[in-house]
DNA sequence: CCTTTATGTGTAACCGGTTACACATAAAGT
DNA sequence: ACTTTATGTGTAACCGGTTACACATAAAGG
């Protein structure tokens, strides 16, 4: 491993002047610049992060925590926020939590220990009072909070469009599904929806599930056309759901949009993929990933004039499992 | 921040002797030992990573390299890979490197400059004079190679076996995807497919693309029916070309699998929830990435019998865009 | 009883950078 | 000509761990 001392020593100067020209600080004469930039060069040398990083007590590190990156919705939030931190020069230490809060933990740990100059997290469970002994910036992403500056997207809005669209479209009884409610967004979008049609003159019912995942998808699809035969609307708690339901409809031999519309949430990238293609609201994953990462290192930098939390606006996508006009 | 000094004053023994309790190495009183772990409870010690990566010139860290997590194959391997790097104590350091060779070196150093203990590299292009002055363990992922060690599906029974399936359930004129050029393991599964075809008595076409991603695959799409308007079967560069094919095909009013059968790869996840759901070559991209992390990790410990390359196995998923018996 | 050997603990060097501080010299100000 | 001030460079302390080595004591062996 080339090190400091060897440009030095190439160089014929000392590590200290080396690091000035490394850092470009302090007074360096022109031809020493010359030099240790030539002895650098020859040497292939590259300055080791970690010792830097044990001076500053500070890396070029940022903790990313997602529930779990196999859920269609977090990669484009992930490379919202791994492209904009990378644009400042920072790179991405990942970790998925699951539903575990010990993972959760662990992981925090982990990146206290690694010296990250802040973290961004997109999990369900927050324990306030580790991340509190903490001290680390923390931005917490598809997620509120009082405690912490946040960047989420307006659910409540998003639940409330969806409901306001499915009625305009002639909806008579639309089945709402309520997420897990231990995911705050989830339960979020819901109570939009319900707040709308409840002021409205339409019948609903609301189908709980515990989950998003893929494999508990379809299940929830049977279920609702087991209890709910003749729902002429489904409000669905997210796209994988939206298109499980979608695809069970279908399999009843139902027409789709003609005996029953559906809406998702999320706009994942496949949801334009379906058939027919998914009619949903769309939350603006990459750009709420990017969001997030320029508050968090406008708060590592202390920018003056930092917002406290971003809320970014949601937009219905008019696809065909819904009906036109 | 609390330090080992802290921890060894706090005990009233020297930081040496913390570091032995920590580490549980050297001779350790067991009534000194009990000090000690009092003192790292009591002041909510834990040790900094960084100093022991410095001294050790060796961190916990693995760097993983991805074309793009946002292309839905990668999550699961990605998943794989973290799982069972977690399993070994170690972390991920992620990173994108998209098409861009600049961003792959870019990547390549910050891994070394944090002293990551090896790194797994999904991407396309490598350069291996590079790669080779690096001296860090590596194993490439999705992808083979003669210098390093590999974990990779295998293409070209894939490529095959979607022919194969095609012909048995009579297609007469194929077409077939061929992926983007530089992309290695399209290129063996449309080899796959091409040498079977060719000792059988069928047609069939080859329609050329350059990439995978969402935003084009609509447009092989309408290419594809464009120019081979009569064609039966369709192998799919990939699963979301192949959803993107199975949609138009619906939209130009075809019947699947009766007019027109597809068989995709990949199998994403999303597969099953397209309508008629996707016929496709399963890669298994969790395991993969488990394989990829348990090689390294291997090689890291130095353990004897490590093997060189993994080939995995594909598999045929029949859902519902090819015709069955 | 004396020499080994095992056990327990502390001191200080080390990892590879950064930077406070000292020192030297040149340029500028009075 | 003499003090400031700006510029350029090196020495060594420091960051928070790990470990080689020295040293002390106790147990075991002859």
């Amino acid at each position: 491993m080339v090190t400091i001392k060897d440009v030095a020593q190439e160089a014929g100067v000392s590590v200290a002047t080396v690091s000035r020209v490394l850092n470009d600080n302090g007074y360096v004469g022109s031809e020493t610049r010359e030099k240790v930039m030539k002895a650098i060069t020859k040497l292939k040398y590259s300055p080791n992060e970690v010792a830097r990083s044990l001076y500053k007590r500070e890396s070029r590190l940022i903790g990313l925590l997602l529930p779990d990156i196999t859920n269609p919705f977090f990669p484009q939030l992930a490379r919202g926020v791994e492209d904009e931190v990378n644009r400042a020069g920072y790179r991405l230490l990942l970790g998925n939590s699951d539903e575990s809060i010990q993972k959760e933990l662990d992981y925090i740990q982990t990146f206290a220990q690694n010296n990250v100059v802040g973290m961004i997290s997109a999990t369900n469970y927050l324990d306030h009072e580790l991340y509190e002994a903490l001290a680390l910036p923390l931005v917490l992403l598809d997620r509120t909070s009082e405690d912490y500056p946040a960047v989420y997207a307006d659910g409540r809005e998003g639940g409330r469009i969806a409901a306001k669209a499915l009625v305009e479209k002639g909806a008579k009884r639309i089945t709402v599904m309520k997420g897990p409610s231990h995911i705050k967004p989830a339960q979020d979008r819901f109570r939009g929806a319900i707040e709308y049609l409840s002021q409205e003159e339409v019948d609903f019912s609301v189908m709980s599930t515990t989950s998003y995942s893929f494999e508990d998808a379809r299940g929830w699809a049977e279920e609702l056309f087991d209890k709910y035969a003749d729902t002429d609307a489904v409000i669905a708690s997210n796209d994988i759901v939206g298109i499980a339901i979608l695809h069970e409809a279908l399999r009843l031999g139902k027409q789709i949009p003609e005996d029953v519309q559906i809406i998702g949430y999320d706009d994942i990238p496949q949801s334009s993929l379906s058939y027919p293609t998914l009619s949903t609201i769309r939350q603006p994953a990459y750009e709420m990933g990017k969001q997030a990462a320029k508050l968090l290192i406008n708060i590592i930098r202390k920018e003056q004039e930092v917002e406290r939390s971003i809320q970014l606006p949601v937009e219905l996508i008019e696809r065909n499992t819904t009906r036109k006009g």
